[in-house]
DNA sequence: GGTTGTGAAGGATTTCACAGCG
DNA sequence: CGCTGTGAAATCCTTCACAACC
């Protein structure tokens, strides 16, 4: 009950309210509500506004939110007021497509290091940097800090790639291989090693992506359903 | 209580015990347990076995489930033993990667059409595909049918793209913008117009992963934690 | 003996109603 | 008077224990 007691959804949600406040920012609005956030976000102005709870009290009862400065919390809550140094492990196209993909950028998250074990790759220069070898990451993390490292290797790669990654002490993946990265170094180990005890991974997978939806599109009826409520919280169930 | 009772997470997991199966069946192996698929997808025993209920008893009491004959029911579940045609509205880097992507083309996913609105583009052949005006999306879907469509444009077209797709007819859409689709044609209209009401969205966000993944490695106490039943069942709590 | 399939218990998340405050 | 913040209720999902069966 002491820690570990904010779901998960509720960070994925927080993405996507600050995804709305950036929005709502650059078309100077200043003002909102936990019932615009929430049509637009499209779940219940309750959900929105326990979201926010677990983090602070970030509005004035009777006026909503203040859009700057909601925007600026979230961020904070979020880890996005500092900067993040980034290797992407794998760079084939896959990987050279993550490393152009716009909007990275923002937040701070810069690339600092390419990563890859193909001979044909290493040395090349990709978006002003050189390829190095996988096996340089290791030399590479002493001198420059990494916390993040991108993987994009071919799935049958990515739980070697990720002892890499861990093995240099980066302790935050994100993983676009369409596979689970177990948390420990040999398969046969049950209890996770020390170092990998503190590393988080993310997934981030455009086949299974792919799955759900041909699963949703032919079961329309199990698809979960959106919240309606009409505008206001939904006072006055009925009228009386 | 009578339709809409399987929990989303249980679809996102029947597609990892896919991809499992997969490597098994790559691997020779022919037959495997509710332990043995829990540990390879980080879930609990109770939550596969829970998980197959939902759709049919695949297994043999005593005896585990047969790979192939698990990996087929788990395809027909999931819709994935038929074709779907798919079309790719915006064919930026974004659309293209995705075109190239290998692997989408497992599972009878086939590209039919290639769209975008930018008159650079269209007319290019791309993978065999000439890009056509998104314009002439309608038309295309009267002779060829589309299943899905992968919206890859920009953030700020993403919804008028989304429009485009569900004019034309279909009902199923991957969405690889950072933004959320409102399932309604007017911005301002509240209930979901009547073709809407069929639309079956999912998301495949990699910035929304990012930020995530930094908020996790933040504040790593708040990562939900990954079940670890023994190896069997975790009978025998405690020998007593 | 071993492993699945499942109703029931337990926990977690969401919904709610309203107190609290500008 | 309006909208937020929040303990309590309701719901949903997961875990469990064990019956069923090979």
């Amino acid at each position: 009950m002491s820690s570990q007691d904010i779901p998960t959804a509720a960070i994925s949600r927080l993405v996507t309210y600050l995804r709305i406040l950036e929005t709502l920012e650059q078309q100077d609005v200043s003002r909102t509500s936990s019932n615009d956030l929430a049509e637009r976000a499209q779940v219940t102005a309750f959900q929105v506004r326990k979201d926010l709870a677990y983090f602070g009290r970030f509005g004035t009862r009777g006026m909503g939110y203040t859009v700057p400065l909601l925007k600026r919390e979230l961020m904070r809550v979020l880890g996005l007021n500092r900067t993040w140094n980034v290797v992407i492990m794998g760079v084939g196209r896959l990987g050279q497509a993550i490393a152009n993909y716009p909007g990275a950028s923002d937040y701070q998250f810069g690339y600092v290091g390419l990563f890859d074990i193909n001979p044909d790759l290493v040395g090349q220069n990709i978006r002003g940097l050189t390829v190095q070898h996988a096996d340089d990451l290791r030399t590479f993390t002493h001198t420059t800090p990494v916390d993040l490292g991108f993987l994009a290797v071919p799935p049958e790669h990515a739980q070697n790639a990720a002892q890499t990654l861990v093995a240099a002490g980066i302790r935050g993946i994100l993983n676009f291989a369409p596979t689970i990265i177990q948390p420990r170094t040999h398969p046969g180990t049950t209890d996770p090693t020390e170092e990998w005890q503190q590393v988080s991974v993310e997934n981030v997978d455009f086949l299974a992506g792919m799955k759900r939806l041909a699963f949703y599109t032919l079961n329309p009826s199990l698809r979960p359903t959106e919240p309606t409520p009409s505008t206001t919280d939904l006072t006055h169930p009925l009228e009386e």
